[in-house]
DNA sequence: CTGAAAGCGCTTACAG
DNA sequence: CTGAAAGCGCTTACAG
């Protein structure tokens, strides 16, 4: 009932691998037989089958995509789907089928991965996350295998090739613009230190903090984990400081968000009595009200750059491991005013 | 260098055979048998090949998952992670993998999952939209290949399996409960007629409509196609009417949070001068200005179960196609309020 | 330019 | 309870 290589190659006269080749489309073959054994495949209804090709040529046209845990970005985050699309268009451009991986808990993610590279299910990884001390990371590289990071690499950087913004440089800049407008309180909100990408922008806030000699506050950093659990309780706590903050960076456009509302509650109005700059630029920053100022990260950049860099990479494994960054656009609105 | 059942099978003294049974944990092997080809599988770092294993075994375990083109569903919406989260918990409880496609056309869709289907790729195929004379779907049933439909199938409907809400109805209750609070002139906003989804939803709203002997006006439907062209101009259009609407049922909270921003724009609030109702119950309606009142149609629900209905469907091919109705609820929220 | 043959790494009747 | 053998549907040196 299904329709083999054998079943062409008997019907066009020709040998299985003729057939083979002329998948492939080898230049060994003459125009005519290729035009004859095509023929006959459309009238079969001839579709090669992947798993055989894959087992004898070694290679499974398949890349394998790593989501972080849900715990991280909240699953209703928009960052996920835009990333994917950029992955996606890569991938369908070079012929590459997308298997998809998303375990709920680092060991469920290890575990998926490993079992996704040694039973040769893809020929290349990309990892759509970058955390202190990745198991799932020191295995891919131990291991050889070719993958690349959405995210820069916590250690081995010049070992590994990945795809990310300049996170430090475009923070500092986003806390200098609070710094010029006459802000000296400011709070830095939503990031768990096990993600590279909290390190870095952290690092540029401190940055930016130092080079104003404003001294860095302890308790104007709220994690992340802490606003998961409740939200509202840790920005009040924040607002109830003897001197609360006059503005907020922000990880992500959905946690400024969040914020905003909560601060309505308690009567605080945004830009008038705090600011807020965040990252992502997503749509719904576009409409909220305020209309929040983000940086535009270019996810679809960055899933898309990925992809190619692994895709080259699997067809050269030789290739010297690169690091691409995407650059980032600043996005004026609403959300930030000079402090009075 | 790759470990093989050959490998194992020789350290361990006994025949491929006899490991490929241990892999499956075959009754038919002795306890002490097993014990020691898995010691040797570990000593060895064995992990068994897909491809291989499909190939002979006739099964990938491995689900497509067919996302509708991005023209639709923008692909900031957070459906889709939420859908594919369900997706996931339930293939991997059952050890299956998901292969993604992710066409951003009709024809590269169809093109994606017959090259999935007939290239065997996957075992089956959950598709997660539901349009007017598709052809992905016809060709999906036509050969015979195990599908479920998030969705509800515009033909066929008692030959295959879906998950759905009851959108008839639930559109129906909502529109029922504009009604109620007084509001005759009611738009629906944003459909394409394509979608299946969309014909139930304005049946739904029809009917309420028509229980209450409220006519029904074509001035009061806004397409989907024209809200993503210029969203505002639509809005601004719809409510210059001779007698705008003071209520809207629009498709889906990213829509209403759009048109409550440019309501605003044109001084008219909301609830006081329009009310809104909508769906999916996104995060951002609670955080909304105002919160969105909103049917939550249980994403995470939905393909949760379509996904156990299409692995049992892989398992036992003769199992009757079943349609399954997932409950919706109705949150109430702050942007409906009774007509003045 | 084309073919015969071996092999990719598994599974599964069949036989004992 | 275990093994020998055939086969899944391809690719790819090798030979001509």
């Amino acid at each position: 009932m299904i329709v083999t290589i054998k079943d062409v190659a008997k019907k066009a006269n020709v040998a299985p691998s003729t057939v083979s080749r002329v998948i492939a489309n080898s230049p060994r073959i003459s125009e005519k037989t290729k035009k004859r054994v095509r023929e006959v495949m459309e009238e079969l209804g001839y579709h090669p089958n992947f798993q055989a090709r894959s087992l004898a040529a070694k290679s499974t046209q398949a890349i394998g995509v790593i989501m972080p845990n849900s715990a991280f970005h909240a699953f209703q985050n928009p960052f996920f789907p835009e990333v994917l699309r950029g992955i996606s268009t890569s991938a369908h451009a070079n012929k590459y089928g997308i298997y998809l991986s998303t375990g709920s808990t680092e060991d469920e993610i290890y575990n998926e991965v490993t079992s996704m590279v040694q039973g040769r299910r893809v020929d290349g990884v990309v990892l759509l996350y970058s955390r202190v001390n990745d198991k799932t990371m020191n295995f891919l590289q131990q291991s050889n295998f070719p993958f690349v990071v959405v995210g820069r690499p916590y250690e081995n950087e010049e070992r590994i090739s990945f795809v990310d913004n300049d996170n430090i440089y475009s923070t500092k800049q986003v806390t200098k613009h609070l710094i010029n407008l006459g802000h000296h309180n400011i709070a830095f909100v939503g990031g768990s230190l096990n993600f590279v990408v909290t390190i870095d922008r952290l690092n540029g806030y401190k940055l930016a903090l130092e080079e104003a000699n404003i001294p860095f506050n302890e308790k104007y950093m709220v994690h992340e984990e802490y606003i998961k659990e409740n939200g509202r309780e840790a920005l009040h706590s924040l607002m109830s400081l003897p001197s609360p903050p006059t503005a907020l960076v922000t990880q992500d456009d959905l946690i400024a968000y969040e914020m905003i509302s909560y601060l309505e509650e308690i009567r605080i109005r945004v830009p008038e009595d705090i600011s807020i700059v965040s990252f992502n630029n997503l749509m719904l920053s576009e409409h909220s009200k305020p209309p929040i100022t983000s940086v535009d990260i270019c996810i679809y950049q960055l899933g898309f750059e990925a992809t190619n860099c692994l895709i080259e990479k699997i067809k050269m494994p030789n290739t010297l491991p690169k690091r691409i960054t995407i650059p980032t656009k600043f996005i004026e609105r609403k959300s930030c005013e000079r402090k009075k």
